[in-house]
DNA sequence: TTAGGGTTAG
């Protein structure tokens, strides 16, 4: 022990270095580490050793150093396996994953260097971080052909792989054949089965994993809570926010803005904002949740409130916080404001990104500026299905069906992106608002047979105002009974507003019938349905209508509208 | 006596 003590203060060898060096990189203490990389410049041993080498590799990568890292790789003149994973995963790790996957094409085309399987571990994870699908299952064979497939970690990453490219049936199937699983393992088959929307299999599964003797932690949880929060199931979110408080775990921010996120989408601010308060470190990523959650349950104004009070406290927004501020100005339709922050966008340099092109889109057409909405489509060099879903909706808003109609025509033709479900709401809604009756038919026919997307109920609700909006009441009738999902009360509603266009008040009865079960609480379908009693002359029926309303205590939202003068909202009705 | 790797929040 003593020699030993003895030996290390003598003087630092290619033995000692590493360590060190190791250490500055946990601590990210890149200064420090330059001194030491300073002092080997002059011993030709230890500053050849490729142990030292990639020590001083992981060091400047994980300072984000790459240009430095390069510069000590390159003093190799034959770098082995582990001198070349060292570049491919500080690339990885540093968010340049084509760099990284440029690395390794390099080291085993060029060089023939043979990767190992901490090599294939940052090569499947930069596919994962491109999403690409495709190069990342042809490592995938690549590992099975090389035998490496039983490595926990390599087969944790490819699950990974197949939760980011939302491939879940690809999941499903490795994470069946593992038949060695880690907490990472069940956490990321819970990710896989949260961020594809399927909630419950991901809840299922969470409990399957206690029940085979792994806890939870915290990266389990938050993907746990997002199955909640898409799901609205508070039963299940306040469970786990249980679970993380016996752990110790509640104010962990990644758990925290879980939570906050859980309570927000199940319309609990109140237990939100308590998290808030009490969260130790609010992030930007903490204060967009509070932002976004609070617009999305019709507090709009609170959610500019709030922006505010995150810009005093000296929290930078990022390109994210600023889409929840526009869909807030959005919702307001406070057109001066939004523009501030369209040029506070642009000045930051937010503007490029895909998401915000499609706020904006949203938020000029909300607005009644079209004009504007067509500006930022067309300037934009890429465009995803949410863009092009806005920009039709967009048309749709204003009544142009023609452009709503060539825009989803140019989409499919001259684009890779394909129509989703919320693509297909917009074009229907833009046909149904132009009365285009045929093509809107023909789009809602070709949703599933070309596209494969069910018909939900939403859908079914389009179709159906724009089958009664042209007088086809039968029809509409017809397509109700026939639809293969329980019709929710937008459908009906649809019927109704039809019914009493057309005057129709027989059918009219038999939608009002079913909307009064579904949604009871809905003031506005009692107001259609006694208007429609009431042009009918069945005043007896209207006033039965409006006694109903009166002992229910239900009273219709008034409508809302807000007068701007200048950049200030000075009425608000 | 020394090295490189996998899951997390909007």
């Amino acid at each position: 022990m003593v020699s030993s003590i003895s030996t290390m203060s003598d003087k630092p060898d290619k033995f000692s270095v590493p360590i060190a060096l190791k250490g500055c990189a946990g601590l990210a203490a890149l200064k420090v580490g330059r001194i030491i990389h300073g002092f080997l410049k002059k011993d030709d041993e230890i500053n050849s050793d490729m142990f030292v080498g990639s020590a001083l590799i992981e060091l400047y990568s994980k300072c984000g150093e790459m240009d430095d890292a390069l510069r000590v790789f390159k003093e190799f003149p034959c770098p082995d396996v582990v001198l070349w994973t060292s570049m491919v995963s500080g690339y990885q790790q540093n968010g340049n994953s084509e760099q990284a996957l440029l690395f390794f094409s390099q080291m085993v085309m060029k060089e023939g260097v043979v990767p190992d399987p901490v090599t294939l571990v940052s090569v499947v994870s930069a596919c994962a971080q491109l999403a690409n699908l495709r190069g990342g299952k042809s490592v995938h064979g690549f590992i099975i052909r090389m035998g490496y497939d039983t490595g926990l970690s390599l087969v944790n990453s490819l699950l990974n792989l197949y939760v980011k490219t939302g491939s879940v049936d690809n999941g499903k199937k490795l994470f069946g054949m593992m038949y060695e699983k880690d907490v990472i393992t069940w956490s990321s088959m819970i990710a896989c089965y949260a961020q594809d929307g399927k909630t419950t299999e991901a809840l299922n599964l969470f409990h399957k994993m206690i029940e085979n003797g792994f806890q939870p932690n915290s990266v389990t949880m938050v993907s746990a809570l997002q199955a909640c929060s898409a799901a609205s199931n508070l039963g299940e979110g306040k469970k786990i926010h249980e679970l993380a408080r016996q752990k110790s775990i509640e104010l962990e921010r990644s758990v925290c803005t879980a939570l906050i996120d859980m309570y927000m989408k199940c319309s609990r601010l109140d237990d939100a904002i308590d998290l808030f308060r009490r969260s130790p470190q609010k992030d930007v990523v903490v204060w967009s949740v509070l932002i976004s959650g609070c617009a999305q349950n019709g507090q709009a104004n609170t959610s500019l409130q709030i922006f505010n009070s995150m810009l005093c406290s000296g929290c930078r927004p990022d390109a994210v916080t600023m889409v929840k501020v526009l869909m807030a100005c959005s919702e307001l339709v406070i057109l001066q404001q939004a523009l501030c922050y369209h040029g506070y966008l642009i000045a930051s340099g937010f503007d490029d990104k895909v998401y915000v092109g499609a706020a904006l889109i949203d938020l000029y057409s909300k607005c009644g500026c079209l004009n504007d909405s067509i500006k930022v489509f067309e300037g934009m060099s890429e465009r995803d299905v949410v863009v092009w879903s806005a920009m039709i909706a967009g048309y749709g808003i204003h009544g142009l069906g023609q452009e709503a109609l060539r825009t989803f025509n140019q989409m499919i033709e001259t684009s890779v992106v394909k129509p989703n479900s919320v693509t297909f709401l917009s074009i229907l809604s833009a046909c149904s608002h132009a009365g285009f009756l045929d093509e809107g038919v023909n789009i809602f026919n070709r949703m599933e047979r070309e596209y494969d997307i069910e018909p939900n109920s939403e859908h079914y609700g389009v179709v159906v105002d724009l089958l009664g909006r042209t007088g086809k009441l039968d029809e509409a009738l017809r397509m109700i009974e026939q639809m293969p999902i329980p019709p929710g009360p937008h459908v009906w509603g649809a019927l109704l507003g039809a019914c009493r266009i057309h005057g129709n008040v027989t059918m009219g009865d038999i939608a009002a019938k079913h909307l009064l079960r579904l949604d009871p609480e809905h003031a506005g379908y009692y107001l259609l349905l006694s208007n429609m009693y009431g042009e009918d002359g069945k005043w007896e029926n209207m006033t039965q209508i409006r006694t109903m309303v009166k002992m229910k205590g239900l009273n219709k939202l008034p409508g809302q509208s807000s007068i701007e003068t200048g950049s200030r909202v000075v009425a608000s009705y």
